[in-house]
DNA sequence: GTGGTCTAGACCACT
DNA sequence: GTGGTCTAGACCACC
């Protein structure tokens, strides 16, 4: 998963956002050190600070913590993070639901259409 | 529906896309006649040659046909209506479940959640 | 062969290139009485003055001639109306053949296309 | 090779009829780089924006392709140019032989009108 | 510098 | 009234 960072949004929620999806997804899992501010900043090209600040946000909500002298840490709270899971997923999941009913389709032929498709394709 | 426009991207674009909405959902059938260039530019607040950019490209596509001095009309081929329709479904649907995947869910999960969510609300 | 008039040029003039044309290609022959200026000027769908303006311009021309008490006529000097025929067909030819090799045909590319042309298909 | 524009008939249609000639006479070459919109506009004596239209219409057909930030290119599809060639050249060639046969000559008429017209002329 | 987009305002032909 | 065309002038992103 590379960073993927718009110009048309303040940068530091795009990076909140992809940590949250890193975190959820595993690539940073329960209790595993971050790499330094630094580093992170340096991955994501983008400032120092605004890397910070991102982080800082995410400390605010509770997902990682930070040990003065050590660095930062992935929350241990397991329940939080499934948490954060399944709202994104109720988000998306309400977006796609909306564009789909706009364009005709009922709850049923959705679930239908899902179907065909995931019986047709592959399931990674 | 009303007209909806960011100024992250070419308004033209945007235009042509909820006409497509508009002629896929039925708010303008087969064969109707669309309010004049004028009149949609006004209703958008767009610039009437903007308007006129983006029915020009949607009877490129030939979505919408011109008759040149009684207006603009809705092609009366439905079969490329309902292809539409069903494109951009792919399309949405594609993007929900890639979403969905790249937070760890699996296709079957993803049914399941989408099945749990229509059951439990209502179904317009 | 039909009246085809354009707006975009003097009309009378119009009228003279068509009615050289009809006398060039024997519609009118030579010492035929042409129908009166009024029934010509109702089958172009024109004023009759214009007409009369074209008819007149024709005759001093030579190409046709007043008999003040009986009507028009087409000249009988064959000798001028195939002078005229090899004139606007020289008109014709000049043309062609400028536009072809502009296009970067030689003349004898040209020949061959019109011989391919006309083998291939009708000699009407 | 001049821009020649008359104004009964869209500027940029005739912008489009003598870019394709240029293309095709080799005015401009497979692969050549084009003059910036505002300098073609400003050699045709036209708004850029008519121009661009023209272009746009071009790229449309696949004749010219458009890299956004150096330029606008010729197509290197040498195969498309030449069908492009013969086809102007037929239609020349068809609107020729009609205008022939309207005066009264047939098709061997016109070819041996054509050879003497060569034979006696230059051939460049 | 390049092309792309947008606006404002005008005129035309057609009916 | 309708759509089509054109101009003038502006701003943007990209390199």
């Amino acid at each position: 998963m590379a960073w993927n960072i718009q110009t048309d949004r303040p940068i530091y929620l795009q990076l909140m956002e992809q940590m949250k999806l890193r975190i959820i997804s595993g690539v940073y899992q329960t209790g595993d050190k971050l790499p330094s501010v630094r580093d992170l900043a340096s991955e994501a090209s983008v400032n120092p600070n605004t890397m910070q600040k991102a982080l800082s946000e995410l400390e605010r909500c509770g997902l990682i913590y930070t040990n003065r002298t050590t660095g930062r840490y992935i929350t241990e709270e397991t329940e939080m993070i499934s948490q954060m899971k399944y709202d994104i997923a109720s988000h998306y999941l309400e977006d796609f639901l909306g564009n789909m009913k706009q364009l005709g389709f009922s709850s049923e032929e959705v679930i239908t259409l899902l179907q065909e498709q995931t019986c047709s394709g592959n399931t990674n």
